[in-house]
DNA sequence: CCTTGACCTGGACCACACTCCAGGTCGTAC
DNA sequence: GTACGACCTGGAGTGTGGTCCAGGTCAAGG
């Protein structure tokens, strides 16, 4: 129905799209990775006559966001799940808050743990940029 | 030292050890992780009689440490160059600062990213939580 | 008409970092 | 002396997220 409908839109209204090459170039994402993500449900653009997918700004938004997404390591699953909701309409939008909500916090969780991290390797940084002298006390 | 030496004197010429079990237990990390660490070569705890691995603190340090540099997405194969530089000696420093100076670049890179997509997070966190009204603007 | 290039498909393959398993050994406890 | 639990080994299997490939279609240009 949804799908039947937007296909009917795009080709009535002319809205301008892009060929998968074109968002290529403008997203950086592969060809396959675009592929791929269609394949997982999280793309669904329009095909023009001859079965090419015709990409339209909101097709390019949802790779773009995908993309963030993936960048702060939400798994494919959850985009999943999301995407899905999105398509469910408005009476998702608890849910789709409760999935970001705790992905906020799984980010803020990760970024902690880098800082950790980055605390211990600017001690190295320290020991060997400094003194350049006895720096193996800690096991590496 | 004092300590140490009177363990020295009642066990045998060494330092106190711990075992694997003992090593699960104080760092979280799992018996096959630590046996896979030492395949890679990150790790060499000494062996006693019956063949069992003994942790020295020196060896429970570094699992501290490939811990960290794990968090940080430091890749195993960098850990690896990483320890070699450490047993080939003092002389290798300036080699494991370059690494290190290279990882904290990296991880600093990957907290941007982070924090970008976190932008976007707390931008759709405020949409769903705020209105509740008209969120569909950009693609999902 | 034939070539070229962009695009299509399903499915095999890959890297990475573990994780699990079967089968064997060792040392104390009963 | 045997039962047990902790430990050992090599090697196979897993999950995630892509990435690659062979073979086919289609539209436009020479």
């Amino acid at each position: 129905m949804t799908l039947t409908d937007t296909l009917v839109a795009v080709e009535t209204l002319d809205e301008p799209t892009l060929s998968i090459a074109e968002v290529v170039d403008r997203t950086g994402v592969s060809h396959d990775t675009l592929r791929y993500y269609e394949k997982e449900g999280l793309l669904a653009p329009p095909r023009d006559g001859g079965g090419r997918r015709r990409y339209r700004e909101v097709d390019i938004g949802r790779v773009v966001f995908i993309t963030r997404m993936r960048q702060s390591e939400m798994p494919i699953r959850v985009l999943q799940r999301y995407v899905a909701l999105v398509e469910e309409g408005p009476a998702t939008e608890r849910q789709r808050l409760e999935i970001m909500e705790a992905h906020r916090d799984a980010v803020l969780a990760r970024r902690t743990e880098l800082d950790e991290a980055l605390a211990i390797i600017e001690m190295k940084i320290e020991i060997y940029g400094g003194t350049l002298g006895s720096a193996g006390s800690c096991g590496a």
